[in-house]
DNA sequence: GACCGACAGTTGTTGCGTCAAGTAAGCGGG
DNA sequence: CCCGCTTACTTGACGCAACAACTGTCGGTC
């Protein structure tokens, strides 16, 4: 993957990857590469959203009063701020999400489905979950599944080791 | 994730995730979501390179005579053809690859490794691969490299069925 | 009680990916 | 041998994300 294997002269702390360990990155980097493709053309086929506003509501739609402060959806949603204050403004000019200043901290917006909003999501969903029971979760056994939250729950404490995302353990 | 709980029906044939399915799922989205830009900002940052220009040199130093076909290289970068000839053009003008017509097929072109894009990819490697180590094989057991080596091959199998791509077992 | 750094969002630019055409070459039948 | 279909790629337009710069607010300090 990275260099003829015949070249690597190993001098000091280089470490290369065996060949278990590239094989398994090769699949999972294929995999990274071509899910987002498969989540977003569904979506967008069905439900004209993109895999990232469709996560959007529905993380809204699980909030307390479908509301959320936009650093916390923000974090929920593993985006940047200034990321989800783009997709915010569509997602507001669609009729979907309101903003609306906090009281409490007026620096702060927060952000609420509409029932529009909640509306589209529930009629979204089920086609996004056959998706995604299609794509990935179907063809793995119980175990696999395990494996799998096991696995990506070491990786994500490696990608984001302040927890600024998934602050709810669940 | 997709709709309150509560709400749930279940219809007709409308299955929904189980809660452990639920939570592996999530965060497997998130590493989905959190890892490219990791990979991306060290190799931007240390080689001016974004990861899938990366990969693709990374390809093609592999192949016979470091050269491949464009439609073969697409495969195995994963990507569309219409993606790998604009980065192909963004990387022969840096003088990283070179693209000549192919004698036996003159609808075909074959993108092959220049001189200066094999040592782009020797003296960038190393970083690479400590990122990757890093971000998600260190923090792994032998054994979950395993099973991550299993679920994404199975995986990959619904998400590319004709097997396009990855055609080479390896 | 006025400053100063940190925090919460928004906005503009730049670059990459996708989709839809378009070109050009091979291939097969009548 | 020529017509149409398919394959192999390239190109242009458009949309979304990253990054950087900016506005406005809060908290602590002197």
């Amino acid at each position: 993957m990275v260099a003829d294997q015949s070249v690597r002269g190993e001098p000091a702390g280089e470490r290369w990857l065996t060949p278990d360990e590239l094989a398994a990155w090769k699949k999972f980097i294929a995999v990274v590469e071509l899910l987002p493709g498969v989540l977003d053309s569904q979506l967008q086929h069905d439900a004209e959203l993109t895999h990232f506003e469709y996560f959007t509501l529905a993380i809204l739609s699980e909030a307390p009063n479908r509301t959320l402060r936009m650093t916390a959806l923000a974090a929920s949603t593993n985006a940047t701020l200034p990321r989800l204050s783009h997709v915010a403004s569509r997602l507001e000019k669609r009729g979907y999400l309101a903003r609306t200043p906090c009281p409490e901290d007026r620096r702060a917006t927060n952000a609420s489905l509409t029932a529009e909003g909640w509306q589209k999501v529930r009629t979204t969903a089920p086609g996004h979950v056959a998706t995604v029971r299609g794509a990935v979760i179907d063809p793995l056994t119980r175990q696999d599944v395990a494996d799998l939250g096991r696995i990506m729950t070491k990786v994500l404490g490696r990608l984001d080791p302040e927890n600024r995302f998934q602050s709810n353990g669940e």
